[in-house]
DNA sequence: GCTGCTGATCAAAGAGATTTGGGATTTTGT
DNA sequence: ACAAAATCCCAAATCTCTTTGATCAGCAGC
């Protein structure tokens, strides 16, 4: 491999001066030296060795993402598309992305490894909730990083997150606009921070639309199949008149869940129960109904905290104020809640 | 950040004498300044820095592996899981994975860049296919890579890939012993390498049955769920006589298109038809009825593959044979074939 | 003719590690 | 007792690049 070197011998000129050429230091090389030294690069098929570059300017120009392992049960259902634009607006703006595998009950060696050893410049961190350890382990040490997913409402540190909240009420008031007045919400356990967004958006589109909320119309369960069915069974315990005729979930697989167990109790979907999922998974178009759900915008995301990150290590040292992006997501009309209830003949 | 000067200092002895402790170079340093240098490691708090040892000697102790952009309607069914393993073992062999996006059109300025800038030691590379590009560009170059995918027969470098002749195998022979005899196949275009070894698999699993296969009964399409009800649709327009009462399909997306469609048309699964699907896609299980699929080892392939890369690292220039391992998925039966034909009362 | 300035170029000093090729001791062999 | 060998350690070179500080030529001003 040609290094520098070759390139000022081929060029005639010292290597500072194919270095300045190379970085495109103005006012500091001729014109006519300029050209010679390109030519030299190109004649001799150099590329610039990113390790020395990186020694000398004490960078890695590498972010690191932590690769959650996800049970095999489970779905993790936008983590790979989110990375996959993590990595492409990282090189657009000069970085790579260095996945690593974290462990879910001890996870800061990693990052701790990772950083002292100069391996990565900052992180992005993802899956956060109440009182993660990262975060103040890194705040501490002064690594930079952004996080996909807000904590404790008193840690300031630069975030983005999908604004749940939003995604839910979306959800409700469409239910609403199709004449749904009994709405029920399956939901996270109490310990769930995103769960608390969603269901706050709930409670929030009930009220806006001058609607009662039962307490028994709120379930709470945990990430998997079995939450929705467990939520289906509490609904149906319920009198007729206070049985809710549509459910918000707060993600695919626990509609999934409710819809699975309601089409084996001889519900049909879209007409004895209206169903509207979170997180637009891939798989939720192909459901049969198709599910009606909400796009969490993972590009969007990906894109402004790569802007955040070049920004705090552009500044790094300089006070620089905390930023927090809430982006709305979008609600994706499938059939999994049919036509208006005005519109059917019961 | 402290140095190796540091601690040279701190335990008083040369830099030298740091670094041969800290690599454990045998017979070069007493066991008593041994002591000495881990005890002054520890008082400062000391961590190589990366960057400058990879300079040293010339390596990044990276490896790239292209993240491969899928169609926001397209699942991509094992590759999240397959990067997890990837990293995981990577990282118990003293690697980091370096992901980056792969432009489809013409994906072969990122490899050349990687290696050339010295970003990476080596790639994995996965979604082979026929002719595939970057098999004979990374071979030209002596660039160290492994092969998540066979390509070309005549073309000899190191691959790993999922057998999946034996896993559409596996498939027919569970559909025969369950008393099945018209057993479709709903594939991929002929466009399509791992297509044609799962086609394969389904023809020699017939054969060894004794059974006859009607040319109507093969279906190709592409990976989508279209293709399933078309797949469907012609199965259909058979005489009674001749109508498959199970299919085999090239994919689980393949499987749900098949699915729907004849749930539409009245069909129920695992009685009226029996369905089988390929990869064990997160979501095959929560179909209703959960899908009998065909699941893809990725773990064992991603330690594999890591295996080979470091054969390649370590015994780089000396002549070695390439290897080749085929992995052997597995059957997962869940209820879309439902009960034994003969046990059925029709 | 000398000083001061500008513009183009370069030598050399790192950045933080590894490794070569010896020195300085100590141990072994005779 | 002395040479040879083994043991332990170190100075310096090296990896490739960026950047500082200096040199040098050319030119204007007085």
């Amino acid at each position: 491999m040609p290094t520098i070197k070759d390139v000022a011998r081929e060029a005639g000129v010292s290597i500072a001066t194919v270095s300045y050429v190379l970085n495109n230091k103005p006012d500091a090389v001729s014109e006519e030296t300029r050209q010679e030294v390109w030519k030299a690069v190109k004649r001799i098929g150099y590329t610039p060795n990113v390790t020395a570059r990186n020694l000398r300017s004490s960078q890695s120009r590498l972010i690191g993402y932590a690769w959650h392992q996800v049970p095999a049960d489970q779905v993790n259902p936008v983590l790979d598309q989110f990375t996959y634009f993590l990595a492409h607006y990282a090189e657009e703006a000069g970085y790579h992305i260095l996945t690593f595998a974290q462990s879910p009950e001890n996870p800061l060696p990693v990052y701790d490894e990772l950083s002292r050893s100069g391996r990565v410049d900052a992180f992005v961190i993802s899956g956060t909730n109440w009182g993660d350890k990262r975060i103040g382990f890194l705040q501490e040490r002064a690594i930079p990083f952004v996080s996909f997913g807000r904590a404790d409402p008193g840690w300031d540190f630069d975030w983005v997150d999908v604004d749940g909240a939003s995604g839910t009420r979306q959800a409700v008031d469409y239910l609403v606009s199709l004449g749904h007045r009994r709405i029920a919400f399956a939901g996270w356990d109490e310990g769930s921070l995103a769960g608390t967004h969603r269901l706050a958006g709930y409670t929030e589109g009930l009220a806006a639309a001058g609607l009662p909320l039962l307490p028994q119309w709120i379930f709470r369960g945990y990430q998997n199949e079995l939450s929705g069915s467990a939520a289906l069974k509490q609904y149906l315990s319920l009198p007729e008149d206070e049985r809710p005729t549509a459910v918000v979930t707060v993600s695919d697989l626990v509609a999934i869940g409710v819809k699975n167990s309601a089409e084996q109790l001889g519900l049909e979907i879209g007409s004895d129960l209206s169903i509207i999922g979170f997180d637009d998974s891939p798989f939720s178009q192909y459901l049969n109904p198709p599910l009606t759900t909400i796009n969490q915008p993972v590009k969007q995301i990906a894109q402004i905290i790569i802007r955040i990150l070049e920004e705090q290590l552009i500044k790094s040292g300089q006070p620089r104020d905390f930023v927090h992006e809430l982006v709305a997501p979008k609600l994706i009309i499938r059939s999994s809640c049919g036509t208006p209830l005005t519109q059917r003949n019961i």
